[in-house]
DNA sequence: TATCCGATATCGGAAACCCGATATAAGCTA
DNA sequence: TAGCTTATATCGGGTTTCCGATATCGGATA
């Protein structure tokens, strides 16, 4: 998947408008690991160039209309490409 | 996600063993865009030499015993970065 | 056997991804 | 204000991913 991060970083926006520093210790509870500050803010820069996130004064994210809807677009893929997701769910939980 | 193709690749063939062709064919209709045969080949290769897939003689692949607890590490980790992958889905689902 | 054709495989390179190191900004305490 | 600390941002580069172009293989057909 290309734009793997940017992807689920866009998700994690919507959710809650967040600062940078929240994202990557979000991040680091999700994976595992906690991205450098050279991952997460060029990110955040191409976004916000692209139009998709705003910030406010206090550096704080939150996606634009457009960011949503990319965001969808980006969800609906992604249900396509894991279109058989409970099948694969079950095959851990069944453990 | 790292090596995210290997990982749907490695989930497919789980299912069923499948040649490169037909995996190629599988990923169309999921991602719909297929993928060239220099993307394709050297992922099975290198999942070959890693020892995850078996080749029989007719080039059909299939899961070795390790590539199969690899692909269940892989997806206990897909779902905890996806950890409201049921909202996610909500989310496209009320539109 | 000779020829054709699709599947398989390899190669070099372009782009994306992510990192560590470093620089700047901004708030807090003294 | 000076100094400290944390968040934010940039930079250069190493690795991975993926591609198109180009072989090579192997079965089918004549």
């Amino acid at each position: 998947m290309k734009g793997f991060l940017n992807f689920l970083i866009l998700w994690l926006i919507s959710k809650k408008s967040m600062t940078g520093a929240e994202i990557a210790i979000e991040l680091e509870k999700r994976k595992g690991h906690k991205p450098s500050p050279g991952t997460i803010y060029p990110v955040l820069k191409d976004l916000k160039d692209k139009g998709l996130l705003s910030v406010d004064k206090n550096k704080r994210y939150s996606l634009t209309k457009r960011g949503q809807k990319q965001l969808e677009a980006h969800i609906n893929t992604f249900f396509e490409t894991f279109c058989d997701i409970d099948e694969m769910r079950s095959c851990i939980c069944k453990k």
